[in-house]
DNA sequence: AATAGTTACGTAAACGATTACGGTAAAACA
DNA sequence: TGTTTTACCGTAATCGTTTACGTAACTATT
């Protein structure tokens, strides 16, 4: 299909040399004379070439491809991160393979399998709301393969993560609720088997306990990312005529929909009910009202990924044990709360 | 840095035959008696074998990796055709490669070099809003890389192209606005460098010509797509107080946008001005009103570039003269209308 | 029984690059 | 003049597969 590009070979037949030297040349090395460099380069310039990478990385055991598995290229957040770890991997060569997982666990397992099969050089990943244990990524980073994690990380120390404080971040949203003088906020909880919802969830009760107010499990309203994004499940709480004037959502997507149930059932926003979302996505602030929301780095966070991940390479197996980074969270207030 | 993986020699020498006979067995050659395959191929799952892409991709010169240029991941439908080639691609072994020209037509020129150099099997692209020609696209041909277009395509007959009828998109929305008694249709055009603006205001402009009705070259509000998303012109527009009672909107990011300008303005949708969107991004439906919009039936077009490559692979330098596939669309009527 | 054909494997040359190891000339040194 | 350095380049192995070609042991044919 592909037609013959120029190789070494060719370079050196034109020159009178052996592909050894033309490759040392190309590489400036110091056995090659000046002369021949400049030859060599002139010529590879002119004929554009362009190392095979297929054969580069044969031989120097190395795909220049890193994986990265995400839930969804729906969410924002991802496909900012990704945007992310692809400006800066980009630079250096690398070339960035995508897996959405879907939020299932079982595609997830099969997804890290594939990736360990292509021999990426390394893999980014943020776990599905479905998975329940790590093993799959142990036995990538078992077979020499870095793992790193970020914005859903699993409950386990022995992986690189980068993250945001969700305990604090959840903690900040509840405060701003409270100044605005709302004393019960539902929490549109997201699935309790992910660290992220726990964190939050946290935060939104140690803000209560803070605060002297009371928590009351009946304003956990609980949802999963995927299903209608919150409007069923805000619409069913509703119908239960639980007092509140403030509602805290796991994502903005949920909250989307629980604004769209908070208005269809006649309460007006953010005067009965005050909504606090989490993210920062794109549409929201064009919503009615404009999402107070809290800003999530995603993009950084995917720059700094990759960071690490170039940082570590070059170490080379010096201090390779894992650790925690942390990102700054932003409250963006507007006209919801 | 990677672990070795078991490879042919491995199992050649576990067995007492040569790499080229496990090869063979493993691809079920006939050459290679049953018992022997039947060992081969045991030992192979119990050593969880898999063939060394790189070895493999340097031997039969392809790097089962294809490369997708999009303007923006954030766009819904790029993501989404995204996902459908990958859903496609992934079953027959290939990797997708992510390009963001992010609207600009310097990197997008640079990203097609990049694509070639990396030697990937094909390039999919939907081109920039800033694309001024197709040459770079040519050069990947030329280099013997297939190029399909999608969505957004370069005015020029020599390529394969998967496309919606924007044209009789934007008539199918015209003429709902006129059914719904609308006669002073604001069009919110985007970058008439893209064939996609150009054919949604033929449409505009003929279904107008077809119901008798007077085009009016003030009722055209320029904008680019990534401006603000659409608030800012057409904030600039209402202040100009062109009577309107519709407006059609080039996609759903500006037309949020334009909802947000309309509703600042103190009008009501679609009481005073009734508003269709393009693309039916997954949040439309959660705004309020919720959005009338033609839904571009993105995933599935990714879905039909991938298997037209797939197929025209199989064909080999049979029947390779481009062709044009159509996609239908569909108005989805909600409550801004 | 001599020959041809089949079966089932081995040998070795690719694919395109990197790199350890050699080799040879000129220059430097004694 | 003889020996050692140095500078510069070549030879060949290697990465893991695929595959054209060779070949030994049987089987079938006449």
């Amino acid at each position: 299909m592909i037609k013959n590009q120029t190789k070494l070979k060719d370079i050196a037949e034109a020159l009178g040399l052996t592909i050894a030297t033309v490759s040392r040349a190309l590489r400036d090395s110091y056995e090659i004379s000046p002369e021949t460099k400049r030859r060599v380069v002139e010529l590879a310039k002119s004929l554009n070439y362009k190392p095979n990478p297929l054969a580069v990385g044969l031989r120097k055991n190395r795909t220049f491809n890193v994986g990265v598995i995400i839930p969804s290229l729906w969410y924002y957040y991802n496909s900012a991160a990704v945007t992310g770890m692809e400006e800066i991997l980009e630079q250096q060569g690398y070339s960035v393979l995508i897996c959405q997982s879907k939020e299932s666990y079982k595609k997830e397992v099969i997804q890290v399998k594939n990736l360990i099969d292509s021999r990426v050089d390394a893999i980014f990943a943020s776990i599905s709301q479905s998975t329940v244990n790590h093993d799959h990524f142990l036995a990538a980073q078992e077979a020499g393969i870095p793992v790193i994690f970020f914005d859903r990380t699993p409950d386990y120390e022995g992986f690189t993560k980068v993250v945001i404080d969700n305990k604090l971040a959840a903690k900040k949203a509840i405060q701003h609720l409270v100044e605005r003088g709302r004393r019960h906020i539902a929490f549109l909880a997201g699935p309790q088997t992910l660290m992220i919802s726990k964190r939050r969830y946290l935060g939104y009760e140690e803000a209560h306990h803070e605060f002297g107010l009371p928590t009351n499990r009946d304003l956990i309203i609980n949802c999963n990312f995927t299903k209608n994004m919150g409007y069923e499940a805000t619409k069913k709480f509703l119908q239960k005529n639980i007092k509140i004037d403030g509602l805290f959502a796991i994502n903005d997507r949920t909250c989307i929909g629980a604004v769209a149930a908070i208005q269809e059932a006649g309460f007006t926003i953010p005067n009965d009910i005050a909504v606090v979302g989490f993210n920062d996505e794109p549409t929201v602030q064009y919503l009615s009202p404009p999402l107070t929301t809290v800003r999530q780095p995603a993009y950084e966070m995917g720059k700094e990924v990759a960071k690490i991940f170039l940082n570590e390479r070059n170490k080379r197996n010096i201090n390779t044990n894992p650790t925690k980074f942390y990102l700054d969270t932003e409250l963006i207030i507007r006209k919801s709360s």
